[in-house]
DNA sequence: CGTGTCTCTTTTTTT
DNA sequence: AAGAGACACG
C-alpha cells in the first residue's frame, strides 16, 4: 500500500481506520519521498473531517502539516476563485449564498418571472438548478425533459436566477465547484499552475462525490496522476445531494491503470456489532464485492428495544444511560443517540434534561441560521460587497425604519429598470424624490448609515466593527429596549456573535472580514463537537458518519421513519436508507441498542408504527429482545423501574433540581428520595468544570429565564460558556461574562 | 407603515 | 406542536 504514484483506490469499509491510512500515506510522502508539504492537497466534504486529518498529520509530521492544504471541496474551490476568478470573469470580493440565500433568490426570480410558487415551488425549482449544477450543466446546457412541466419552468428561472447571482456579486454553494472546474478547464495559466502547486491529491470519502466533483479532481490530477482515493460505496448516504456512487464503482474506468486496496478488516467493533451490520447491508445490490471482519471478542449481542411510544422509547434509553453512569460510574461521552431526522431530538432532549445528564446535540439548527444572526451576518455582507443585493434587502428594514412594502416597490421598479444594485438606487435622489417625505428621509438616513458603517470597516478590527455595526444600525439597542422575552434571547445570540467574531479574529490566520464572512458560509456550527468528550451526543444519522462511540442508541428503526417514508418510492433510495442504517450501527464499538416504537407522533397526531424492515433483517440468534414484545417478557432492571417512575412525569424539574443540589453538596449521601437509591447526577469524575463561581449542578437564578440548574460548562477561548437548564425557559446557553447569574 | 392574529404548512438527511 | 406567512386593523 506504500503505492504513492499513479492512481489509487482504497475500498475502506467502516471502522477499517482509514483515516489512519490516509494520514500515514501522508506522512510517507513527505518522510520518505520527500514531497513538500505544500505540494499536497486533501481534499474532504466536511470540515470537520478536514480538521481531524490536519491534526492526525500534525502529529505525525509536525509543523509541517501546516503547510499542506486540507480542506473541503467547497473551500478549496473558494479559495482558487478569490485567488484566481478573475481568469474566468469573477469578481474576486463575492459573497457565498448559503442554502437560505438561495431559496430566497429563487423566490425573488420567480415572482419576478411571474411563475406561481404554488405550482412550481420553490425549492423543486432550486433542486433542479442544483442538479444541474452538478452535472455542470449551464442554463443553455440544461435539458428539460419535454414531458417535465416543471424542468421547463426551472430552465428559464435558471438562467434568471444566475443573473441574479452575478448581480450581486455572489456564487452559491454549487456555483463554487462548478466554476472551480470551469477555472481549471478555460484557464490554461490557473490550470498549470494548480496542477503543478498540488503533485498529491488525496480525496476522503469518495462515494459522496458528484460528478462535479470528480471533474475538478481530474482536471486537477490529469498531468501527474497522483491521485489516491478513499471511500465505502457502504457508506454513501448522500444521494439526495447528488453524490453518485457509480463514480466511486467505476474508478477503475476513469483511471485504467488504477490500483485498488480493500481494507476490511475492523479494529472499532465487537463481532456481534459487525455480524449485525453485515446482516442488514448485505441486502443491498450492486455493492463492491467485500466483507469486514474482525479479530475482536464477539462482545454482548445488540439489543432490540420493542418501545410502546416515543416517549418510552426515550426513557428507556435515558434510563439505560442513567443506570450506567450510576452503577458503572460510565463516562458519559461514551454514548451516542443516532436518529433520523433532527425532529427526533426533542424528546429525548427532554427526557436527559429530566435525568440531569449533560448531553450535546451535534449539528441540527445552526447557530448561524437563527433569524437574528442571519440579519447581523446579512449587514456583514451587505457591507462587504455593495453589490449584494439579497442580503441589503433583508436588513433594509431590520430593525424597523420606516421603509415599508410600499417604499420597496418604488425602490425594486428602479432597480429593476436600471439593473442597478439596490444599495446605489437608495442613493439617487431622483428615485428617492418619488417617495413621501417620512420615507425620503429613511432611506437617506439608511444610506448614510450604512456609509458611515462601510467607511470604518479598515480602521476596526473585525470583532470591533461587528460591535460597532450592531449598534450603530441600532440593530442590538432595539432588541434590547424591545422588552419582549425572545427579543432578550435574540440580543443575547447577537451578542455571542460577538464573541464569536473575537474568538475568529484571534484564532484565524487572516482575521479579516472577507476571511470570516467565508468561514461563516462554509462551517456549519459555532460549536461543532467541542465536547463530545464528556456529555452524550445526540445527532443525526448523516452527522454520525466518521464517529465512532462505545455505546451507541439508534432510536426510532421504524418503516417510514427509517427507512423515511420520502424514499419509499424508490429501490435505489431504499438501499440509501439501508446504507443509513449501517452506517449508525458500524458507529458502536462495544454496545449497539436499537429500538422502534409502535406508536409515533408525528405532526401532531399518533399513528401506528410498524418495524423497520431492517430490524428484520437482523437473525434472533445474534440480538437479544427487550420491552414490550407480544411474546416477550417485560425486561427491566429494578434500576430501571425507578427511573421510568421518575421520568413519566411531565417535565418537572424542581425534584430534580433539589436531588441534584444534595447530590453535589453532600457527595455520596442518600438523596431525597429514599426509594431511588441513586443521586441524580454524577458526573464529579468526568466533568469537574467549574466557571469562575458556577459548577455543574448549580442552581442559579436568571434575570429573565429564572431559576435554573448548570447543566454543564464547556471552557472557551472567550469565555466559559454555562450551559443552564430553566423549567420554563428550555437550555439555554450562556456565556459567564455577559449572563449576570445569580446562585439562587 | 407597523403590529397582531389567524391560518397553513412543515420534517429527511447538509457542504 | 410550532413556525412562517397572509391578512386585517390601528
Amino acid at each position: 500500500m506504500q503505492a504513492t504514484d499513479g492512481p489509487v483506490l482504497i475500498f475502506a469499509g467502516a471502522g477499517s481506520g482509514k483515516t489512519r491510512v490516509l494520514t500515514y500515506r501522508v506522512a510517507y510522502l513527505i518522510h520518505e519521498q520527500d514531497v513538500a508539504p505544500e505540494h499536497i492537497l486533501a481534499v474532504t466534504f466536511t470540515n470537520k473531517a478536514a480538521d481531524e486529518m490536519r491534526e492526525r498529520i500534525e502529529e505525525l509530521v509536525g509543523e509541517d502539516a501546516t503547510r499542506l492544504w486540507a480542506g473541503t471541496f467547497h473551500s478549496f474551490c473558494a479559495r482558487m476563485l478569490r485567488a484566481d476568478g478573475q481568469a474566468i470573469d469573477i469578481e474576486p470580493t463575492f459573497t457565498i449564498y448559503d442554502e437560505s440565500d438561495q431559496r430566497t433568490l429563487v423566490k425573488e426570480t420567480l415572482s419576478a418571472l411571474n411563475i406561481d410558487s404554488e405550482q412550481y415551488s420553490p425549492e423543486n425549482i432550486h433542486w433542479e438548478i442544483s442538479q444541474a449544477k452538478n452535472e455542470l450543466q449551464g442554463p443553455s446546457d440544461y435539458a428539460p425533459a419535454r414531458d417535465n412541466p416543471l424542468q421547463r419552468e426551472a430552465q428559464r428561472v435558471y438562467r434568471a436566477y444566475q443573473r441574479r447571482l452575478r448581480g450581486n456579486n455572489a456564487l452559491d454553494f454549487d456555483d463554487l465547484i462548478m466554476n472551480g472546474v470551469r477555472l481549471l478547464q478555460e484557464s490554461a495559466q490557473a490550470r498549470e499552475y494548480y496542477q503543478n502547486q498540488y503533485h498529491y491529491v488525496l480525496v476522503d470519502e469518495y462515494q459522496d462525490i458528484n460528478f462535479a466533483q470528480f471533474s475538478l479532481i481530474r482536471s486537477l490530477t490529469e498531468g501527474h496522476r497522483n491521485l489516491c482515493v478513499v471511500g465505502d460505496d457502504d457508506q454513501s448516504i448522500y444521494g439526495w445531494r447528488g453524490a453518485n456512487i457509480r463514480l466511486i464503482l467505476a474508478f477503475e474506468e476513469h483511471f485504467p491503470d488504477a490500483r485498488t486496496f480493500k481494507l476490511e478488516q475492523n479494529y472499532r467493533s465487537t463481532g456481534n456489532i459487525i455480524q449485525c451490520a453485515h446482516e442488514v447491508i448485505k441486502h443491498n445490490q450492486g455493492r463492491a464485492d467485500k466483507q469486514m471482519w474482525t479479530d475482536n471478542a464477539p462482545g454482548n449481542e445488540p439489543v432490540v428495544y420493542h418501545a410502546v411510544n416515543e416517549q418510552e422509547e426515550a426513557e428507556w434509553v435515558v434510563g439505560r444511560i442513567h443506570t450506567d453512569l450510576l452503577v458503572d460510574e460510565a463516562d458519559p461521552g461514551d454514548y451516542a443517540i443516532l436518529y433520523r431526522t433532527n425532529a427526533m431530538s426533542r424528546i429525548i432532549e427532554e427526557t436527559l434534561l429530566q435525568a440531569a445528564i449533560a448531553y450535546e446535540i451535534v449539528g441540527g439548527t445552526r447557530f448561524y441560521d437563527r433569524a437574528e444572526i442571519k440579519d447581523v451576518v446579512a449587514y456583514l455582507k451587505a457591507l462587504y460587497n455593495p453589490n449584494d443585493s439579497l442580503s441589503l434587502r433583508r436588513i433594509i428594514n431590520r430593525p424597523t425604519r420606516g421603509i415599508g412594502a410600499r417604499t420597496m416597490q418604488v425602490l425594486d421598479s428602479t432597480v429593476q429598470r436600471l439593473d442597478k444594485p439596490l444599495l446605489d438606487v437608495c442613493g439617487m435622489p431622483e428615485v428617492t424624490e418619488q417617495l413621501r417625505l417620512a420615507q425620503q428621509h429613511a432611506v437617506a438616513d439608511f444610506y448614510d448609515m450604512m456609509d458611515a458603517l462601510r467607511s470604518r470597516c479598515e480602521e476596526l478590527s473585525l470583532r470591533q466593527f461587528v460591535q460597532e455595526v450592531v449598534t450603530g444600525s441600532d440593530y442590538l439597542p432595539r432588541l434590547q429596549q424591545s422588552g419582549r422575552a425572545d427579543d432578550a434571547e435574540r440580543a443575547d445570540n447577537v451578542r455571542e456573535f460577538i464573541t464569536a467574531a473575537a474568538r475568529f479574529e484571534s484564532s484565524a490566520e487572516d482575521p479579516s472580514l472577507e476571511s470570516f464572512l467565508e468561514h461563516i458560509s462554509l462551517i456549519s456550527d459555532i460549536d461543532q463537537a467541542e465536547s463530545l468528550e464528556s456529555t452524550v451526543s445526540l445527532m443525526t444519522l448523516h452527522s454520525a458518519k466518521g464517529l465512532e462511540f462505545p455505546q451507541v442508541f439508534l432510536v426510532g428503526l421504524e418503516e417510514e421513519v427509517l427507512p423515511h417514508y420520502r424514499s419509499m418510492g424508490d429501490p435505489a433510495e431504499i438501499e440509501e436508507e439501508r446504507r443509513l442504517c449501517y452506517v449508525g450501527m458500524t458507529r458502536a464499538q462495544q454496545r449497539l441498542y436499537l429500538s422502534h416504537c409502535s406508536r409515533r407522533t408525528i405532526f401532531g397526531d399518533t399513528q401506528h408504527r410498524e418495524p423497520s424492515r431492517f430490524l428484520g433483517h437482523l437473525p434472533d440468534d445474534l440480538i437479544q429482545h427487550e420491552g414490550t414484545m407480544p411474546s416477550a417478557r417485560r425486561v427491566k432492571t429494578p434500576q430501571l423501574e425507578s427511573e421510568m417512575e421518575m421520568t413519566g412525569r411531565r417535565l418537572d424539574l424542581t425534584s430534580i433540581l433539589s436531588r441534584a443540589k444534595s447530590a453535589r453538596s453532600q457527595p455520596g449521601a442518600e438523596p431525597s428520595s429514599p426509594e431511588s437509591p441513586e443521586p441524580a447526577v454524577k458526573r464529579e469524575k468526568t466533568e469537574p468544570h467549574t466557571a469562575g463561581d458556577y459548577s455543574v449542578g448549580d442552581r442559579v437564578k436568571h434575570s429573565r429565564f429564572g431559576e435554573g440548574m448548570v447543566v454543564s460548562i464547556k471552557p472557551d477561548s472567550a469565555g466559559d460558556i454555562i450551559v443552564v437548564a430553566f423549567p420554563d425557559a428550555g437550555i439555554k446557553k450562556l456565556l459567564a461574562e455577559y449572563a449576570g447569574l445569580e446562585k439562587a
